[in-house]
DNA sequence: CTTTTTGCATTGCAGTCGCAATGTAAAACG
DNA sequence: CGTTTTACATTGCGACTGCAATGCAAAAAG
């Protein structure tokens, strides 16, 4: 086997490229050549590591998913051992959301996808399995927190949809970073009670 | 002037055919020719009516929020006047939920405009104000029914976020019907108390 | 050394795209 | 009547698409 070169550096090079395609012009723009242009390779590259377009697409959907995994796993375990459920589900639900740049883009392609899976049920699968792994943990928070007023998995699902939603606000632009926390703390304070965060 | 055919009507076609195409197969696969070819009509009329793409596009999102604008208006006026207002926000908002296949594929379109027009924000703007109108009707509900335990603009922004989410997440498959009327209820439950709903 | 396998570039092809240009039929206007 | 304007239909062009095919250099294997 001549010339080892790592594939999986090589897809995640052509992956960058990708997302920066879709957040820039939307998954539309997506093609063979503009990728390979836009991750300064010939075409001919991008298509040898990916066959086909839609293996590419479905390379970049898992990219967007092991990244927001990253980035909650991340601001969780910054909070040190034991955090209180409240503010474990405020850092991880913050965390999800498009507050700067970054995220922006990496929700620009999110929706993208989302919209594009919409259409390929098949595809949606995945994210499927995602949802229900988010709202059982987010769930046990709830039981583990907040009083037994409400039941758990209907605040948890609820919960949740004030997180995707604020996000799908704050890509168009129609909350201010600071309103759309205000909410999540608004709601956040119907589930655990008033509480004025320390610090 | 000859040959009197009402535009608006054609537009209307064409725009449902686009609707259909885009629900089925999303918005990269509106063309020309297939809107053409969906409306049963010629490419060179659909480019009679609409003279760009754009224009095609653009259109057909005034229809999509004109279609949601009517299905409010039309639920809410069935309250009869003067309805509480919890039953009017309970209303107002399961309607704008994609609880049934014909909102289902009406929501796939508002997705698929979505992610559209978050890499043009020119033509989100139009958005925008839809947005801060909706907000400010809620707000007002809020601050009639609900207890002043909570500040009415912050609860309002959660309370369309819950229904954005859950919408989000009903397209994607993720729940049932049920399950997102029972958390949407259970939102309407933490803003203005338990209160089960009569009949 | 030669052989073989891999990495990548280039080219070409069939198909689709938006859109402009052009043609034609018909109806209102003078 | 003729003229003009509207309502389409057809055709064609340049650009772009995904993808297969082909070529070629380099490195590991023998």
């Amino acid at each position: 086997m001549p010339k080892r070169v790592d594939h999986r550096e090589r897809r995640a090079l052509i992956a960058d490229a990708l997302m920066r395609v879709a957040a820039e012009q939307g998954l539309e723009a997506v093609s063979l050549r503009h990728v390979a242009a836009a991750a300064g390779v010939s075409a001919g590259m991008v298509q040898h590591y990916f066959r086909t377009r839609d293996e590419m697409m479905t390379f970049a959907l898992a990219v967007v998913r092991e990244r927001n995994e990253a980035r909650v796993t991340r601001a969780i375990s910054a909070l040190g051992a034991a955090p209180a459920p409240r503010t474990l589900l405020r850092t991880m639900l913050a965390e999800l959301l498009p507050l700067d740049e970054e995220r922006r883009a990496d929700g620009r392609v999110a929706l993208a996808f989302l919209a594009y899976t919409a259409v390929r049920p098949a595809v949606a699968a995945a994210l499927h399995d995602e949802t229900a792994a988010l709202l059982g943990f987010v769930a046990a928070q709830i039981r583990a927190g907040a009083e037994g007023r409400i039941d758990p998995e209907r605040a948890a699902v609820g919960l949740l949809a004030v997180m995707e939603g604020l996000g799908i606000y704050l890509l168009g632009g129609h909350y201010l970073p600071e309103t759309a926390l205000a909410a999540l703390d608004t709601q956040l304070d119907l589930l655990f009670g008033p509480e004025p965060p320390p610090g």
